[in-house]
DNA sequence: AAAGGAACCAACCGCGGTGCA
DNA sequence: TTGCACCGCGGTTGGTTCCTT
């Protein structure tokens, strides 16, 4: 059953509002509130409905309205919010004060998503954009990535194979593909299936029957679904929890992740303490099954902020104890470091004793206790930072074979000022540096 | 100076979510 | 449970201004 237009009754004025209306309504509005929209018009004196009157307050007449240009500052803002959130407008808005979904949604449209374009990125994805000459490429190296496939690699090499295909499959905000990267996406995925009983994917390998778990007939917009462990493993419990023992997985927004470790797992089912990842500005839960008596589903939210910015653990139940800024941390993006050092526990905790490293979704760690056991067991890729001095600083920085293979890293990077830690500037992805590794030049070769 | 096109942006449209009877 | 009203959001339109020829 269809609404009928809020303005389609006769005599409702539409179009430009002249200096009176808005006098009227704002008049009305400092006086009496919004209260309200339906009934505001014939109270305000104004041949207008409703939703224009809305309109007009909300986008136009607020005294909160902040005119006037965009400084680099907020340009940078919407560009980090749109590469996590999307077409969110008013999601992001609430990051820009003075600002409305609407300027921001005009400014993206007619400034940024074409500055984005120009400069050779996918403003949907935030992505390198596949041109007609990299798809070309991209299909010639799917097509011979089967018989590549069956040849006898190492696994580090048929990892960065397959994770190769994984990064064709992937569409962060959306699966509106242009046509090229579909095309794509339609090759990489019927590959990716092909491959379900080959010998890549068989038993009788080293990265296991379940790795991929590739299900039948899904359509292609939809990933595989892949699990992202990260460690918790710190210069403070390195004696006691090996790399593997406290990962849990990243997963995209709105599946549970678990905390269930080798340490805890004969007390805690997977699903015991999950929590899920919500999209930008979410609250995320801890309550689990062990607490849910005690802890109501709001009682210990966070919020998970987009990149470099503050995420609060400050809850209902220890607020008292803790401010807003005691138990804070940063999310930063794929491979950089999150610390937990508060103002609580600085005095025993240096920033690097609690990082963990954020990987991406998607990524798989050969020795993840998540994961059936490996045989044999490749080695993790563990960056040991530590000084001789300070011997505090292990990060795991790569869980993948081969260290350089990263994903595709959104060029603009969020001004990293407030960081806790000094994040070592990563070299931007290019597709061409792709296209450069060995693999695609042997590939060349057929 | 005039015409045409591009850029900009306020306003509109319609859908989805929510609350209430 | 259903239907309705209301509100908010994102996509789109169309009028105005700016720029180029």
């Amino acid at each position: 059953m269809g609404r009928s237009p809020c303005c389609d009754e006769s005599g409702l004025k539409k179009g430009p509002w002249t200096p009176e209306e808005d006098q009227k309504l704002t008049n009305y509005i400092n006086k009496h509130g919004h209260g309200s929209w339906r009934a505001l018009p014939k109270l305000a004196g104004l041949n207008r409905c409703g939703k224009s009157c809305r309109l007009r307050w909300s986008n136009y007449l607020r005294p909160d309205i902040k005119r006037g240009k965009f400084s680099q500052e907020e340009e940078q803002t919407i560009l980090n919010f749109h590469a996590v959130l999307g077409n969110k407008w008013s999601t992001i808005a609430t990051h820009l004060p003075g600002r409305t979904d609407n300027e921001i949604k005009n400014y993206w449209n007619t400034h940024l998503k074409k500055r984005l374009i120009q400069m050779g990125y996918d403003p949907m994805t935030h992505r390198p954009r596949t041109d007609i000459f990299n798809s070309l490429q991209h299909l010639i190296a799917l097509a011979n990535l089967k018989e590549l496939m069956e040849h006898n690699h190492s696994w580090q090499e048929q990892a960065m194979r397959l994770h190769y295909l994984q990064n064709l499959l992937q569409q962060p905000h959306n699966n509106n593909l242009s046509t090229l990267s579909a095309i794509q996406n339609v090759e990489a995925y019927k590959l990716l299936s092909s491959l379900k009983d080959s010998q890549f994917l068989g038993t009788n390998n080293h990265l296991g029957n379940n790795t991929v778990p590739i299900q039948d007939s899904i359509p292609f917009s939809h990933l595989p679904e892949l699990h992202t462990p990260c460690s918790f493993q710190t210069s403070l419990n390195k004696d006691k929890v090996g790399p593997q023992d406290s990962e849990f997985m990243v997963l995209s927004n709105g599946e549970v992740c678990s905390f269930q470790t080798s340490l805890n797992k004969d007390k805690v089912q997977p699903q015991d303490t999950e929590f899920k990842v919500m999209s930008h500005g979410e609250v995320c839960s801890f309550q689990t099954p062990l607490n849910k008596d005690k802890v109501r589903p709001q009682d210990i939210g966070f919020t998970v902020l987009s990149h470099g910015e503050v995420c609060n653990f400050q809850t209902p139940l220890n607020k008292d104890k803790v401010g807003p800024q005691d138990t804070m941390f940063k999310i930063m993006s794929h491979g950089e470091v999150c610390s937990y050092q508060t103002p609580l526990n600085k005095d025993k905790v240096q920033p690097q004793d609690t990082e963990f490293t954020i990987l991406s979704h998607g990524e798989a760690s050969p020795t993840s206790p998540w994961l059936p056991s490996l045989s044999p067991s490749p080695p993790l890729v563990i960056n040991d930072q530590r000084s001789k001095e300070n011997s505090s600083e292990v990060v795991i920085s790569s869980c993948l074979p081969n260290e350089s293979w990263k994903l595709p890293d959104y060029p603009f990077r969020p001004d990293s000022e407030q960081s806790l830690n000094k994040i070592e500037e990563a070299p931007p992805f290019m597709w061409s540096d792709l296209l450069e590794d060995s693999f695609f030049q042997d590939i060349d070769k057929f």
